[in-house]
DNA sequence: ATAGTCCTTTGCAGCGCTGCAATCGGAACT
DNA sequence: AGTTCCGATTGCAGCGCTGCAAAGGACTAT
């Protein structure tokens, strides 16, 4: 008399043994068959499956996640789950990793550097995924290297691997440069960047600078410095308040890199606000490509991520580094990105996004 | 020699019974200690967390659940993870949850009914969750009914309770009334709305259009029919389609109800493509309150329904219905939402959202 | 007819924990 | 000193499944 308490009077769930009782074999045989394991006759498999099919058997998944030592989930962890760009992510991550045959668990860390290494670590939460995927905010390089060695990792965003987890990502200084000079190339001279973060955990963002500064570098034009705004997060607002106060200066600039689409959707909403054209008086470029900015008015040039890409290739970067018992080499993988002209820098209705539009 | 494979030369894991080894009792003390059981002595319980420390032991949660028959994991079933308003609801109730001690799988289903029906039947997931909150979108009525009779299920959006599951949201219908009221007293007559679905799927919709009829009732004011414009989806593309199909008429509407921000959003993108303006020629308000809407251009009038408000109350009622082992009465559980006018409709900045905007 | 081969099926033990009920030991009481 | 009582601790058995290795059975080769 032990073991876990059933509902009263509710039914027992069927087992494996009821299961290999009714058909008359071992409860053995009857896991051999749930599995697909081994030889088994067509004879015996027929007869397990019928009585399964008769007692409604479920495999209860708890009691083999004990046997086998795994949980059949990997966990993705995102700082901010509404913010569009993860969202868009996690939606390709799901279908991507039930492919599988894994369960999606999802963790919010508002990147929250105690929280994110917490996850990290070696927890008593770590039972209940074989792998992790991690966008990491708060946590610093330096803090990714300070983790369960046996916690299999694929990392996304802007952080380099250090040999021990795999990295996917897009070339963000390569794709800011595109941004930058695409700015650059439609005639503006003064162009401001929305995003930076000069510290430890602001590597994202410091890629992106280097882009912007790579493309001034290029274009034989000098970086003016003031130009260069931080802000604490990439979100609307923050974009909101930082053009506005790049549009009180004596010499507001005539472009913005923002660094992502939510900035740039704050900054536009800025700069229309104060009656001023969004390109006219202000290009404004941004990040992601997610589908608000397809939409936004005027809709918003950006660069395009390969999201799909993404979330494939760091499910099966994972899966892989699970089903292998050994520590595996990790590998830095580039994905595609493409740079979106979009109204916000060309002004013009359609464009590459023409398809977008529904408009007969 | 059983039991999971651990990696190659890799330490063991340290168990309960370790622990209990090196502070000199019995495992089922060690338990009692972590757990915070009973009655433990301050002694033994010292002894036990110096060892517990000293072996860097973490429970196994698997071992638990299959000891418990409990996951300690709910899942949360939405029809698209990157829709604004599931994913703003999301991040609400993953903290909601995980301050109760549940993790939280996420599912998304496409709204697709074979797909939603799969998960809230007996299929072999069921061990991994204790519980459901599902929104169900593919799913009708009737078939909520047929389900999984002991998993515990809140059901959110616009379901009815058949008594065997809990159902949290707003009134629909008094929104929807508001929603429209709100237009007419603005001085529009000619309202169209975008979204209705008069299918057995499509409950959510149907409610705003009751809500649209009455208050049409409630001013005295005949309803159009051809101007209820039924849509698929809820998105941006279908409100954008929507719009263009309405200004095409001869007798376009002044004001339209869209049934979602991000239809709203659309319809907006359509108006001022076509270089007429919102609100003076067209009025628009949506539903949802998403944080698109406070940026978007004009900002966007709206029903904001209490999100937070919604994940508190579907989780509590959800870990309330785990807890107790009986089958519990379904509910109908309302919560409050609010009319927030802003430029869309009223054309002016400011207003209900000052706040929101960091114009100096 | 006997030994050898190969493939299917089985038995055992245990994954690490918890529910239950019994036990133990000291304090309080007679 | 003996008994009762009560709280702290323990032992047992088992949750339902799988890994492993051995047993069993049919068939072929000698």
């Amino acid at each position: 008399m032990a073991g876990n308490k059933l509902r009263e009077g509710a039914l027992r769930e069927t087992t494996l043994r009821d299961v290999a009782e009714l058909a008359g074999v071992s409860p053995r045989t009857v896991s051999n068959v749930v599995n697909g394991y081994a030889k088994v006759t067509d004879a015996t498999r027929a007869k397990v499956e019928r009585a399964i099919a008769e007692l409604g058997y479920r495999p209860n998944v708890l009691a083999r996640n004990l046997a086998t030592g795994r949980s059949g989930q990997i966990v993705v962890v995102v700082p901010y789950l509404d913010t569009p760009y993860f969202a868009e992510l996690l939606q390709a991550i799901i279908p991507a990793a039930r492919k599988l045959g894994y369960n999606v668990l999802i963790d919010q860390t508002d990147g929250d550097r105690e929280h994110e290494g917490e996850l990290i670590g070696r927890g008593s939460r770590r039972f209940l995924f074989d792998g992790m995927i991690i966008s990491p905010l708060g946590l610093a390089q330096e803090d990714l290297s300070v983790r369960d060695p046996d916690l299999p990792l694929v990392v996304l965003g802007e952080r380099r691997s250090d040999g021990t987890f795999d990295h996917v990502g897009i070339d963000d200084v390569a794709a800011s440069t595109e941004a930058v000079s695409h700015l650059i190339a439609i005639g503006r001279r003064r162009i401001a960047a929305i995003g930076d973060q000069p510290y430890p955990t602001g590597e994202a963002a410091q890629l992106r600078t280097k882009g912007f500064r790579a493309a001034h570098e290029a274009a034989g034009l000098p970086v003016d410095e003031s130009l260069i705004i931080g802000t604490a997060r990439f979100n609307r607002i923050d974009g909101a308040t930082a053009m506005a106060a790049l549009l009180d200066r004596a010499d507001p600039p005539d472009a913005v890199f923002c660094y992502s689409d939510l900035v740039a959707s704050g900054a536009i909403h800025t700069i229309l606000g104060r009656g001023l054209r969004v390109p006219e008086d202000v290009a404004i470029i941004g990040y992601d490509d997610i589908e608000d900015g397809r939409y936004s008015q005027p809709t918003i040039s950006t660069i395009q991520p390969d999201k799909k890409g993404i979330a494939q290739l760091a499910v099966d970067r994972l899966v892989m580094r699970i089903g292998s018992g050994q520590p595996v080499a990790g590998v830095e993988l580039k994905v595609p990105h493409k740079l979106i002209a979009r109204e916000s820098t060309t002004g013009q209705k359609g464009g590459p996004t023409a398809g977008v539009h529904p408009l007969p």
